[in-house]
DNA sequence: CGAGGTCAGTTTATATTTCAACAGTTGACC
DNA sequence: GGTCAACTGTTGAAATATAAACTGACCTCG
């Protein structure tokens, strides 16, 4: 599955570091990073599936969370841009289509003329509705029941940690 | 970043089930799973940048790895795909591409004649060899400095679970 | 044998993402 | 007030991904 290469290709004692200071993975830390990246890939996919139901895909589906969490369920297209992980482009691109199935509107920003308002329609608070059943049940079945929750709370806290130290503001500009 | 929606749109008391019998998250949970969500992109994010420098995508870079661990660095495609969680399609295409740049080459199958055999290029190992460093560099930095060895441990044998669970033969097919 | 089913991999069409260039707006500074 | 850099959002083309149809090869059971 997902591999990664964390010894050297010709294959050194683990856990040392070789010619080039490089520091590879150890046996366990290597089984670990392994298990992440194969769980990771796969709970995607069976997210995706998940909401594919529902004809939404998973970006499109965190704009409207996104939206829905906002007052007045409305948000300016870089916010949402931020808070969504996402380029702008990328932002422009699927909004259209959500505004295209009738999900959202935009409108000129009053205040600022360059700006956008993004804003979740009826409809699309309707369709997130439904998706978000689905969703959560995903969410607990795929991830919740596989282990405790004290076991789940500990890797919130440690994954948590390791956002913080890419992105400190929470503000992931792409 | 990455919401989910993993409390009604509407909110309800957390932790309780609504009239549909969905199991919303409650407060804790949610946190942890956006803290999930939120490094996963990050991190991807970050990975991606690391691999870019040589020219690498992220599946491109696994299908190098997962060959040079092969016998005789050499792997039938629908081996390649389900070691790489990938659809058979799309290693199709990414194959092709790595095979343009002359990362690997493709030859019939001796056996089967249905069978493509990919197989690893003096040239696609060289390269593999020059990206695990810088890769093998950004796991530690992003990932194991975060946070402490057995915290780290802990987080692969729990997404371990989650992984066995949704694939239990580890044989992804997509 | 040989008909029907399955399997490996590719291809084609379509949807999405990325990238670079763009146009209009704002704000700061002189 | 004028200029210029930075910002907002969009656009269109190229890269990549996904889904479904398709080719050729194997397999099995009558």
């Amino acid at each position: 599955m997902g591999s990664a290469a964390e010894t050297p290709p010709a294959d050194v004692t683990a856990g040392s570091a070789d010619d080039s200071g490089t520091r590879w993975l150890d046996v366990e830390e290597q089984r670990a990073w392994r298990s992440y990246l194969r769980a990771v890939r796969l709970l995607d996919e069976e997210m995706r599936r998940g909401l594919e139901r529902h004809g939404l895909s998973h970006p499109e589906y965190e704009i409207l969370v996104r939206l829905s969490e906002s007052p007045e369920r409305k948000a300016r297209m870089s916010e949402l841009a931020s808070s969504v992980v996402s380029s702008r482009s990328r932002l422009t691109h699927t909004v259209a289509r959500l505004q295209q199935a009738g999900l959202v509107d935009r409108r000129a920003c009053p205040d600022d003329r360059r700006g956008v308002e993004c804003v979740l329609t009826e409809e699309g608070f309707a369709a997130l509705e439904a998706a978000a059943h689905t969703h959560v049940e995903d969410v607990r079945s795929l991830l919740l029941d596989a282990m405790t929750r004290e076991e789940f709370l500990a890797l919130g806290r440690s994954l948590a940690k390791v956002a913080d130290r890419i992105d400190p503001q929470g503000l992931a500009q792409v």
